[in-house]
DNA sequence: GTACATTGCGTCATTATAACACATTTGAAT
DNA sequence: ATTCAAATGTGTTATAATGACGCAATGTAC
């Protein structure tokens, strides 16, 4: 896989790639895609090159596919990642040698990367994990739990989550980030869980349904040891008219 | 100036420039930093390469001052550009060879090249435009009559203006904007002007000095035709608190 | 002095927010 | 079957923020 796109590495914009924070929510937990590399320990960032002939939107798309197998997902740009030693060291010598990387590749790959982040919300029910690289595992796991990632990924992500937290303030969340049908409960668990902080359960529910955005169901939860939850479906229509014009207007 | 940068093209990044946008306010007027290039009918954002040596948050800092002189100015990333032709046939082979660019040089200089936006807000009146090449021009421009641009500029300027609108929402703005001492319709017009709609006076006034980042000077503005509004200052540490914990709150 | 434009401050009705109380509904425990 | 625990849906109340105004005060121009 990298050995392929090395050996064309001429297709590839030179010294850019782009990784992306996937985020799902399942078990009322914030979840992220992550992959692991067969033999190795740590983590990563589903990432990957910019081919020359796609816009760098494209790329994205093309890159997370491309890793995991994930398709449709609306992929937003969020930082650039640009320190001068950011993958300084990050191939050893013997690493290249062994996996047979000619010196023109290894010279492509050790210059200084420039890194794009994009971040998508992803409904978690719907994603199946699928690593096109066999050597690879692509997993979800909670963001409270993220293992040691290479490079700088702990930093892109906590870029991402911290952009998620702004955009919580300026636009509606959870459109694609829950199962077509959900309660109100649910959804303060996905505020509550990316803001890190508890909210008012009563204040929530008055909150969020006087944006408009929420239908109630004639259906409720069952299988719960407790009054059964209505169930609401998002109102896309409106969904994209809060979207368009955001929540607060402030001035 | 280019040429010396495509002969040791060797020390940048291929395919990867910077673009600042650099907003100012001045008669009640937003205006934005340009460069036009002698003999040349369109203009340009200040933009450049970006040095090996250097993090990309440097380099803009680098690339800023390289073309227009300007120093010590909080540059800000907010997006990045990178559709497939978007420098395809800038530099057409004509312009090339009268340049006497090396073949190398060409080929260096005609790949896609991905762009990095930066913004500032800088105080109008400090900042000296002094283009260091003296073929060109560099200018405060209004940001209503901004001429043809070259490239993507366009995109990239509308997009800077856009980020600003948000921010407005989110945190005080207005600190490295105005002079150290205004009153409060300069600042209120400076709103006004950003988000290109009419505030109430007198509810923009309250909400305003509520926030509490202002400091009410003992003195007023003169050579007024009419009552003479009193000047302000910014509470810099307030202002700084506030920057740290945003506007609204939302949740 | 008078006219004029604009500022500073105040009012008032409406809406949003925070902090609660309380009755309801469900599965589980006894 | 009755009771309990846990969580939901709705309501209340005090306080704060917002939007739409009224009006007196101030400084220059005439």
């Amino acid at each position: 896989m990298l050995k392929d796109i090395l050996d064309n590495n001429q297709n590839y914009q030179p010294g850019l790639s782009i990784d992306c924070v996937i985020f799902g929510f399942h078990n009322n937990q914030l979840k992220v895609l992550l992959i692991q590399v067969e033999n190795s320990q740590k983590w990563s960032l589903p990432g990957g090159f910019v081919p020359l002939d796609q816009d760098i939107d494209t790329a994205a798309i093309t890159v997370l596919n491309s890793r995991t197998g994930v398709e449709g997902v609306f992929l937003r740009q969020f930082a650039v990642f640009g320190k001068v030693m950011r993958n300084h060291n990050h191939f050893g010598e013997e690493v290249l040698k062994r996996m047979e990387i000619s010196d023109e590749g290894s010279k492509w790959l050790t210059q200084r990367f420039v890194t794009i982040g994009y971040y998508a919300l992803v409904d978690f029910s719907k994603i199946v994990p699928n690593p096109t690289n066999k050597h690879e595992t692509v997993e979800w796991i909670d963001h409270k739990e993220v293992p040691e990632l290479i490079l700088d990924h702990k930093e892109i992500l906590d870029k991402a989550l911290d952009t998620l937290r702004t955009e919580l303030n300026l636009m509606p969340v959870g459109y694609n980030l829950l199962p077509e049908k959900f309660t109100v409960p649910e959804l303060q668990k996905l505020y509550e869980t990316i803001l890190d902080k508890k909210l008012d359960r009563r204040n929530f529910f008055r909150k969020i349904t006087n944006i408009g955005i929420l239908t109630k169901l004639d259906e409720k939860k069952n299988n719960v040891a407790h009054k059964a939850p209505n169930l609401y479906s998002f109102d896309k229509e409106k969904y994209d008219e809060v979207l368009k014009n955001g929540l607060n207007q402030g001035w």
